[in-house]
RNA sequence: GGGCAGGUACCCAAGCGGCCAAAGGGGGCAGACUGUAAAUCUGCUGGCAUUUGCCUUCGGAGGUUCAAAUCCUUCCCUGCCCA
């Protein structure tokens, strides 16, 4: 491949890039002197949980990797503790150091999915941004100015609303530029919601005499709600560690308009089989199967085929056929006697006595296929049962006396 | 430092002495239906007890009152204007 070929075949799928002619030029010079250019990603040590949405843009880096270049992957644990620019401020716990390193073990495991951990690099920002006095802070500020920072959408619509808008969140984005600056960053990627922020970096290379960093920003996939973007915190995302029956099922809940953009952005799929996807889908082929097989894909991707087939066969059973799932959890009783309300309480599949109730008089509990009316029912077990709350919460209670 | 407007349940937001566990919307959960955990429609959405009942909750702490989210005092927090 060559180097224009190269820099098409990164481009593809992407949201922007900044600029290509840059990318070509270092792509250039990293072949002349044999080194690798160093693509940086910022991930946030809070919510070591990777979803499809993030996916998106690590795929992209995998592409990097397979070239042969570095990926450097800044921890923003020091960023991290000042707070998030998104909105409220409350102080976010600190974490503790056992405590990073232990979330860092979890988030390793799951973004070697994706990774090639011999291209990957990791880098704390505290090692750079605990070390600044506060004359380098007045310095770094100094190179930006206030009405840059406030270009940024969320920060000029809170002022425009009188909502609160603190001093440290608009420091949050210097820091994490100065973090390009101090890695030499030579690209860096991140969603398209992360397009200014990484404008940053590019500037304060630039003030800091380096080449700025080319930057790539890839498009946000919607969560399973169909509206907002893919998040931990807005519980609309689908995990790549997550079991496969759940990585399924949650497919499976997707709105229909947006089996498409899943495939786009959480497969492999060619743009060519793309089409082909909304082709059919067009035709009146039934969106149940168009997202059946986009479920199986995923499963896939991160599991195996016959995963993937096992948990559409699930899927089917459960929700179709309405059968009980053939793995069940188990939870081992201690009375032989107890009352329906208490049991849903104990067990945990119901929050609240009050919920409990509620529930039952709703028709949304089950006892092995029954559904019980009276609050007041007190269970005999003598064997095995099966408790059933709503569609998805299963239980098989085991005597234990 | 001064003036004004605000702080209500997971979120937004009404209420401004009793009829307030607190309207409405969002979100969440459930039921029906179905092509699925899609869509749509309907119901529920503080806890405990269960006939009326009790407890916790309207920024915090005190107070007035038979009775407070609602009135008073004070403190904390946010926005706007002035300095």
């Amino acid at each position: 491949m060559n180097i224009n070929d190269t820099a098409s075949f990164l481009k593809q799928g992407i949201q922007e890039i900044v600029t290509e002619a840059e990318l070509v030029k270092k792509l250039e010079r990293r072949k002349k002197e044999n080194k690798p250019l160093k693509v940086k990603l910022g991930i946030d040590v809070s919510g070591p949980y990777i979803h499809l949405g993030f996916a998106v843009v690590l795929r992209k880096l995998r592409q990097f990797q397979d070239l042969g270049h570095t990926a450097v992957l800044i921890v923003g644990d020091f960023t991290g503790k000042i707070g998030d620019p998104s909105g409220r401020s409350k102080t976010r716990p600190q974490l503790t150091d056992a405590e990073i390193k232990k979330d860092m073990e979890q988030y390793k495991a799951q973004i070697f999915k994706i990774l090639l951990p011999e291209h990957t690099e990791f880098r704390f920002n505290s090692e750079w941004s605990d070390r600044l006095t506060s004359r380098d802070l007045i310095g770094l500020a100094s190179k930006y100015t206030v009405a840059r920072i406030l270009e940024r959408e969320d920060f000029a619509q809170r002022l425009q609303q009188g909502l609160p808008l603190y001093m440290h969140e608009i420091l949050y984005p210097l820091f994490q530029g100065f973090d390009s600056v101090a890695v030499k960053a030579d690209i860096e990627l991140g969603g398209a919601d992360q397009y200014w922020n990484l404008l940053v970096g590019r500037e304060l290379q630039r003030e800091f005499g380096q080449e700025p960093q080319v930057i790539i920003t890839m498009p946000l996939l919607a969560g399973t709600d169909g509206k907002l973007k893919m998040s931990k915190s807005y519980n609309n995302y689908i995990g790549i560690t997550e079991p496969p029956n759940e990585i399924y099922g949650k497919t499976m809940s997707i709105p229909d308009a947006m089996i498409v953009k899943y495939f786009q952005l959480a497969t492999n799929y060619t743009d060519a089989e793309v089409k082909e996807v909304a082709r059919r889908l067009k035709a009146g082929d039934n969106p149940k199967d168009m997202k059946s097989q986009l479920g199986k894909q995923i499963v896939k991707m991160y599991y195996s085929a016959e995963d993937a087939e096992a948990a559409a066969q699930e899927f089917e059973r459960v929700f179709k056929h309405k059968a009980t799932p053939t793995e069940l959890e188990e939870f081992i009783l201690k009375e032989r006697k107890i009352n329906i309300v208490e049991l849903l309480v104990k067990t945990k599949l119901l929050p609240s006595k009050t919920e409990a109730r509620r529930k039952i008089a709703e028709g949304a509990v089950y006892i092995n296929d029954e559904r019980p009316t009276d609050s007041n029912l007190e269970i005999i077990i003598d064997e095995p049962i099966i408790l059933k709350v709503g569609k998805r919460k299963f239980l098989k209670i085991i005597p234990g006396y």
